[in-house]
Order: structure tokens, then C-alpha cells, then sequence
DNA sequence: TAATCGTGGGC
DNA sequence: TGCCCAAGATT
């Protein structure tokens, strides 16, 4: 659920989830649809339908029970590697190197002396975390939290607060002058008129219904008919909806709308 | 590897 | 106000 979300808005919905679901055989019981509707409104729902397969899988290959390696939680779907580093370490205590959004940004400010992390994690980027995580397993937990609690109350990516941090006097970035970022600009991702949102108009319709929705209410949602008919057909091939007899389509398993 | 995949709050 | 970005994964 944190995947690209703020935790302040994961927590209402984490805590229905665990409340509804407090083991995985309990979830991987229902129909994938059930996890989709409950997902809600946090955005990339693909990764309810993945949690809801890793359900499945941990039930399947691991007697239920949340593997606790990392290497074992690689292969869940929809865990990769910050994930299975992340549950491995905090919920397992295995000496992992978690590199998340927050720790690249503060890797990079306080070694590298840059704002920003490049756009995608570098070999050398990896390294550097590596390299810097200590050799017991148990301190190498508390880094991690450190690492990622600073990033994320502290050297946040806006406006960070230089003057409450405990290590500003060996920052590279802050020692620098705080230079701005150079190079290329970041790239932001269109939004308006993409496949991207009405999938997510779409969805959004099916969730919100309380009965299967016919081909004509979804149709309704845009005028464009080719990029409708290719987003329907894509949250199809995702496993997001499921078309029933009678052109009518709902949340996978989810009769009830 | 680069592109794709949602949503909403803060500045 | 629009833009930026948030505990990434997958193909």
C-alpha cells in the first residue's frame, strides 16, 4: 500500500484491511474483486490485485504464514526489492539494505551533495547504501528506520529543514550551499486525457456500483470510444474487471457490484 | 531500460 | 492555481 503513496493516507485503509483480513488465508478466501473494492481510492490498483495474489501464494507455498527472508518475499507478487528488504529487516530483523524514495533523496544530498536522487536507482547509488548499512543485523534495522524516518520528517524533498537535522554538519549538499538541482529537467507525468485516468474514471465507476454496470453506463464516461474500449480492454488483461454475460462488467468475482 | 500504472494533498 | 511528488513494481 505505501508503494508511491503518502502513509498518511495508507493508514485508514491498512487498518480496515488487517481488520477485515487479519491473516492471509483470510484475504486469499476472497475474490479479487473484494480487494479491489477495498482498496478504494489509494491509487495503482493493480497493486490490490498483487497483494491479493501474495495472499494466495503465502497461503499456497508457506503454510500461511508471511515468509520471512527476503530472498522468500522476492517472489511474492508485487513485492520487490524495497519491499522484501523493508519487511525482511523491520518485521524480521534480517540484515537487509532498504533503499526507498526517502533514503536515495538523503543519500543524495549528504554524500553526494546533489537535491535530488536520480530519477531511477543506480548501481553505484546502491552501493553507496550498501556500503553504509552497519554489520549488525539489529543496528542495521535501526539505520534503515533512521535513514527513511529522516527522509521522510526531515529531509523531505520540498523544504527541508536543514536546521533540525542531527547530521547537517557532515551534509555534502547542505555544505555545498544547498545548490539547486542541475541537469535535465524532472520529468512529470501527464495526466490529463491519458489511458492513465479514465482506467482510473472506470474503476472507480465498477467499485462504486453496487451491481454489475452495463457497457452502456461505462460508455457514458467518454466520448472517446477508441481509448475507452483500450482502457476496458486493459483492465480486463490486468484481472481489474471481469466482463459478464449480458455486456455487463464488475470487479473480478464481485457480483455485488 | 524506459514506459506504464492512480490519487490527492501541500506548496 | 497548477505543479510536484509520495515507504515502487512490472514488463
Amino acid at each position: 500500500m505505501l508503494q508511491q503513496t503518502p502513509v498518511a493516507r495508507v493508514l485508514p485503509v491498512w487498518q480496515e484491511w488487517l481488520r477485515r483480513w487479519p491473516a492471509p488465508a483470510d484475504l486469499a478466501a476472497e475474490p479479487p474483486g473484494e480487494a479491489v473494492h477495498a482498496w478504494g481510492r489509494l491509487g495503482y490498483p493493480r497493486r490490490a490485485l498483487r497483494l491479493h495474489a501474495a495472499a494466495v501464494a503465502i497461503v499456497a507455498d508457506h503454510e500461511g504464514a508471511v515468509p520471512s527472508t527476503e530472498a522468500e518475499l522476492l517472489t511474492l507478487p508485487g513485492v520487490g526489492t524495497y519491499t522484501a528488504a523493508a519487511v525482511a529487516t523491520f518485521a524480521f530483523g534480517e540484515r537487509t539494505t532498504v533503499v526507498d524514495t526517502n533514503v536515495r533523496r538523503v543519500l543524495a544530498r549528504v554524500v553526494e551533495g546533489r537535491e535530488y536522487a536520480a530519477p531511477s536507482p543506480t548501481r553505484a547509488e546502491l552501493d553507496v547504501a550498501a556500503g553504509l548499512v552497519p554489520e549488525h543485523p539489529a543496528s542495521a534495522r535501526t539505520w534503515s528506520v533512521a535513514v527513511m524516518e529522516l527522509g521522510a520528517l526531515v529531509c523531505t524533498a520540498r523544504a527541508p529543514r536543514c536546521e533540525d537535522c542531527p547530521v547537517a554538519s557532515l551534509c555534502a549538499w547542505r555544505l555545498a550551499g544547498r545548490p539547486a538541482h542541475d541537469g535535465p529537467p524532472r520529468r512529470g507525468q501527464a495526466w490529463e486525457g491519458t489511458d492513465r485516468q479514465l482506467r482510473g474514471i472506470l474503476l472507480a465507476a465498477l467499485r462504486d456500483a453496487n451491481s454489475p454496470v452495463s457497457r452502456g453506463t461505462l460508455e457514458a464516461l467518454s466520448d472517446n470510444e477508441i481509448q475507452r474500449e483500450r482502457c476496458l480492454d486493459s483492465l480486463v488483461a490486468d484481472g481489474l474487471v471481469e466482463p459478464l454475460d449480458g455486456d455487463r462488467f464488475a470487479l473480478p468475482g464481485r457480483r455485488a457490484g
